[in-house]
Order: C-alpha cells, then structure tokens, then sequence
DNA sequence: TTTGTTTTGAACAAAAATAAACAATTTTAA
DNA sequence: TTAAAATTGTTTATTTTTGTTCAAAACAAA
C-alpha cells in the first residue's frame, strides 16, 4: 500500500465519517501511526482535510462546529425538558431573542427545522444553528472569549434595532424575594436589553436555580411574562411562584 | 511477450483495478520487474497511467477531483507568502478590518501573538483567532451561512462605528483598465466600506488574479493605498502597475 | 498554577523501490 | 549466417519510504 492508495482511503474515510483518529487509520491501512502523520500532514497541506490533533476532519465541519460544541452537558436532560417545553411555544414566522446561557443554547435542536429568525448574541448558538432552517441574525460588537459571546456597548445598540416576538433568556438565580440575579454584569445587561425588546420573555431555569441568588441582582419578576422549568421544581416553590403571580411553566 | 502486448495487458489491468504494484504485473507478464518498471515509465509518459511509487493506478482516481473544492487551500503557498508580507506592515496596538475572502483567512496565523484589535465580519476568522491574544469585534447582522460571513444593511452601519489603522481586504479580481471587481455585492460593498473607514487600505491578491476581471466592477485602483501580491507575479505586470501609480509589494 | 497524560515530530535504523551498469538474450537487417 | 541494434534480466548502488524510539509540546485535570 503505498501513499496514493493512502490518500485515496484517508480522504474518503474523512468524508464519510466526519473525523477520524490516527489510531483508527493507521488499523485500517496497516501502517504505524508515524507514517499516517506524514500522510495526514500531507493531505492536510493539499487542504483536502482539516488536520485536528490526534487524527483529521472533514474540511467543511472544521471551521465553526467542533470549535463551540463542547459545551456544558451538566443537567443536560432537565435542560433539554425546559427547551421542549420553550419550543412548543414558537410560531413560524418568528423572530426570537436568544442569549447565551448554556440553557438556551440546547433550544437550538428543537427549532432545526422551523422557518424563524434568531437573533443572538451566543457564538455557540450561531454555530449550532449555522446548518439549519433557522436564519440568524447575530449581534455584533466586543467578542468575549470566555464567554463565547458578544457583550457591550455596540451590542446593545444593535439589540435595541429589533423588536421580536419572542425572547429567551437563561438565568442564573431567580427569588421571590430579590428577583433576577446574575453571575456577570455583561449578561445582566443583555437580558435586560432582549427582554425590553420583546413581546414575551421566556426564562429558561432549571429547577436547581429556583430560590437562588447571585451575585448582582438585576431585575424584578415582572421581566418576564413565562418562567419555564422542569418536573423536579419542588410543589411548594412553584405553588408559592404562581400565588405570587407568576406565570410558571413545567410540564 | 512484446512491449506492444505488455502495453495492452498493463493498462488493460490498471483500468480494471483501478491500482497495480510492480510485483502483480511482473507476475501476471512473467517478466521481470525492472522491465515492467521500464513499461509503466514509457506509458505514464504517455499519459496512459498514473506512474505511483510500487506500482501504477487510474489517471483519473490520482487527478484529485477534491483539490479545488476547498477554496482555502488553493494556492495556499502563495497566499501564505503575502500574508507574511501583510502581517509586517502591523504594528502592535492597531485596529485592523479583516474582510471574509479566503485569503484574508490565512492572515489569522501570522498575527496570533500581536496585541491588537481585529474588526470582522468573517465567521472563519473569528473562530480562528478566539484561541488568540488578539482581540475582536465582530461586525453584527444578518449572518450568510454560504459564506459563512456577516453582510447587509446593519453590518454596514456596524463597520461604519469603527475607524481603523489599516484594512487587510482580499478581492477576486484587479485589473489596470477597470479596477477592482468581486464575485458578490456583498463582498463589494463590504470592502468598500471598510476601505472607507481606514487610514492605510491594503488589497491581499495572489498572482493569479492580476488583470483579471470579476462579474462586478465596485471601485477604481485608488481605493487602495498598497497592493501586495506574490513573487510570481509577470515582471511586466508588475511594472505596468507601478508605472500606474500603484504601490506594489512582493518581497 | 502544577501535574499527569496524550500527541507530536525529529533522529535514526530498516526496508522497499528505483535507477544504473552491465551481461545475456532476442530481433533486425545486411 | 552474422554483426549491430534493441530489448530484457541480474546485480549493485542510490533514493525513497517506513517504523521505532524518545524528548518536547499540547492539552486536560486537579
């Protein structure tokens, strides 16, 4: 087997399959690792794959998604419970706010394949939604690393030029007593702008947040119009919720 | 056994095969190798086969039909080459626009370490210089997932907020008759703009696009203040351009 | 931050493929 | 038939490719 019967496998491997590792190929061709380096190092120079530590990817895929996917899967199915619930409340034809928590950024596989606009200010999101139904609208400005977001002046003035249907906002702590609470001035202030540019304002919280505060404070309940949840919500914090006026949502 | 039948035999097997190794045909021939050897030089010289180290395959599966569709590696050497160039002329502390040509792209690597501000409306380079010490500003707005790049009405207004030190802005095609033309009107009219809002323009173009002309023709060569291209431009070309009034840097 | 793990690339040894040189064979043409 | 020319096979030196080892780099986790 020599480099262009190599090449000819590798590259069709890659296409296939998305990505592949150095271990894998060199079982499938029989050869030492070493020598699918020099290979990939090779092709990769061609450009005809996208050279990724540790083995090769598809060309197309390398450039946004495995760059913001790797995001949080902590309480990923409650998560995921709260965004089914959020998904079936858009309508085609909407324009919705996203911001970028972890919550909502796992909305973005239930509205795949709706016809909506989403306007964001999370990389995470875009890239996500980036081969999907969805058109996007994202914000622009200061990019902050950490936060694979757009945060700052220029953003909320670009916020402030749409008016959308509907907005989705993840939070950090929420209380009957003190209200909204976040960890970052920078996401307090999106939240604020998205919600005042919106029809209806949907949290995104999951139950282990309910009852909580963080450190600034930064709005009263009355944000929001619908606060969606999941199942393990305790009875007697949701009952206490809804006698206080708040429009609940977990199941 | 003649060379004609051999011949016959050979290309024959290859083409059904699709690859040979030189043991196989000296065997199925019942010649030696060093004649078989001799065979596969004289037809791949005649473009018959594809002469590869150990044996020989189809022309048509070695004449990659991959190597242009990634855009970003065409002619990757030389545009590496003018992005070395291009990143020579930042200084540490600018703001510089990036526009999204797949040129421009390759400029992200020579300027990982720089302290300075990067203006983009190019989802590519976002992504590539987040892992960076570069700071940057994403120009906001309708995102355009074929280009994978941020374009229209908003972007402009965007970009327009920003004055920059230098504009690194690749083009499709230049020509001394009818100046500079581009694919898109997107493109166009983002150039344009960032062209407007600094102080130093500098037109990334490899060799090959030199008096060449695009479907839309957006501005005359005074847009620009530098022309960096690469070494194999034609000398006479080169000449031309600067006779034109036109500062040209390739080397 | 430091630690531990994985991946990488350089250096060198081993193997494979090639080209060169020359001998042996076949073909061609007088 | 015979000598020159062309082709083929064998041996040997050279080049290219591959595999192994190991230190350094990159990454992830604590």
């Amino acid at each position: 087997m020599n480099f262009q019967n190599r090449k000819q496998l590798i590259v069709q491997t890659v296409e296939e399959r998305g990505s592949v590792d150095v271990r894998e190929l060199a079982d499938l061709l029989r050869t030492s690792e070493m020598t699918v380096r020099r290979d990939l190092v090779q092709l990769a120079s061609m450009g005809l794959i996208y050279r990724t530590r540790g083995g090769a990817m598809r060309v197309s895929l390398a450039t946004d998604k495995h760059t913001f996917a790797n995001k949080t899967a902590v309480n990923a199915e409650r998560k995921d419970y709260i965004c089914r619930l959020a998904a079936q409340e858009i309508q085609e034809g909407d324009v919705i706010f996203m911001d970028c928590g972890s919550t909502v950024f796992r909305l973005c596989q239930f509205i795949r394949n709706k016809r909506i606009t989403v306007v964001t200010n999370s990389l995470p999101v875009m890239a996500e939604l980036m081969t999907s139904d969805v058109s996007i609208n994202l914000v622009g400005g200061e990019v902050d690393k950490e936060r694979q977001a757009i945060h700052g002046l220029i953003a909320e003035e670009h916020m402030a030029r749409y008016r959308a249907n509907r907005a989705f906002i993840g939070i950090d702590g929420i209380s009957l007593a003190n209200g909204l609470s976040a960890n970052s001035e920078k996401e307090a202030s999106t939240a604020t702008t998205m919600a005042r540019q919106s029809d209806k304002v949907y949290l995104l919280c999951d139950s282990s947040k309910l009852e909580t505060n963080k450190y600034l404070h930064f709005a009263p309940l009355t944000m929001f119009d619908v606060l969606i949840t999941d199942q393990e919500a305790p009875t007697d914090v949701v009952t206490a919720y809804r006698q206080a006026g708040v429009t609940l949502l977990n199941e």
